[in-house]
DNA sequence: CTAAGCGATGACACAGTGTGTCATCGCCTC
DNA sequence: GAGGCGATGACACACTGTGTCATCGCTTAG
């Protein structure tokens, strides 16, 4: 037996999602998601630096991956191919965990301060993936470019596969993509 | 003689970016900023929601006039001429006060609080624009990718044109949405 | 001219976020 | 079994943001 119960950063994750979906963001308080956990608040900002980012522990983990995949991808790659390499890793990390996705984002999606933060987020990974471009020899601009078309693909493909169940998400951002290139040709 | 001095907000706001600027923006509270502008922390929550806010009330104004100048293109251009035209409010309102511009900006990058909110201030102005799009009888989806696209394109336009004094803002923004397409379409 | 109303501000109290610091207590190692 | 280590609790505190009432000058009706 141990002192304390295992896990509790996700016991804290579990405790603010159910919470948040029920009584609101704004309304719960990090006191309220500790005592749901067992934990004082003070250990609450031991696992997370800020209120909001109990949601968004993961998604450093993904951008992770999606960096080192396009890093994995040969060298000769097209900067979209290498870009195609990082979104097969996303949708494979977001398919795995389905519901807790779909939950995640109904609860975001209901709260400025949320989707604020996911929007940030966002913007990292864009980032991120710019610079891993960048490295293999894509020109700084260039390289913004592309790993922005590729995060708003992305985004928009995953919005709406959250409101559809069915919905295939990697075809989603590969439709996405060849929209845009449709739309800003066509002056 | 009026009981206070005028302008009360404009007071704030200037205040607040020259003690972001020197102090830091998590080192300068509220409090300072309201005294070095002649007033109380509580006045202040009257005029700005938040503490980030007081960087930001001017960027509604521009959603507005890009929204507007979108609105009024004539029905039949293309999305991307009915960007564009959104596009060049944005430029010149930007000109206009490029000296402030471009002082906020360097406040702003320095700070992961106020880069969050920049950042979804863009995504807002993003939707706004997919939403007027939308409304011209832009499909949906489409309507959101062409408007993230030419949201990305100006960002990264306006993150050089503020550390290059004599750049065109015009054209590297025109110079970015061509880079867009053959990044995407080169598979 | 005067009094009532209005609008911006100050003053004060208070809930909630986030941090610093020290104490506690079980587990692990030597 | 003694001491170190790591996770947690307890407490104090600074800062953000809000509710509420008082104040004071300006405006307007009478």
């Amino acid at each position: 037996m141990s002192r304390w119960e295992p896990d509790a950063g996700g016991r804290l994750r579990e405790a603010a999602l159910e919470l948040f979906a029920t009584t609101g963001y704004e309304a719960t308080t990090v006191a309220q998601i500790a005592a749901r956990a067992g934990l004082t608040s003070r250990t609450f900002f031991r696992h997370f630096p800020d209120k909001p980012e109990v949601l968004f522990a993961g998604s450093d983990t993904l951008e992770q991956k999606m960096v080192a995949a396009l890093r994995a991808a040969p060298l000769e790659a097209s900067p979209r191919r290498a870009l195609d390499d990082a979104l097969d890793v996303a949708v494979a990390l977001l398919s795995e965990r389905a519901d807790f996705a779909r939950r995640r984002h109904h609860v975001i999606a209901a709260n400025p301060a949320l989707l604020e933060r996911e929007t940030m987020k966002l913007a990292r990974l864009s980032t991120a993936l710019a610079t891993a471009l960048h490295e293999r020899g894509v020109g700084q601009r260039p390289a913004a470019m592309a790993a922005q078309a590729a995060v708003a693909a992305f985004g928009v493909a995953f919005d709406q596969w959250a409101r559809e169940p069915g919905a295939n998400l990697r075809r989603l951002v590969e439709e996405n993509l060849d929209l845009l290139v449709g739309l800003v040709r066509d002056k």
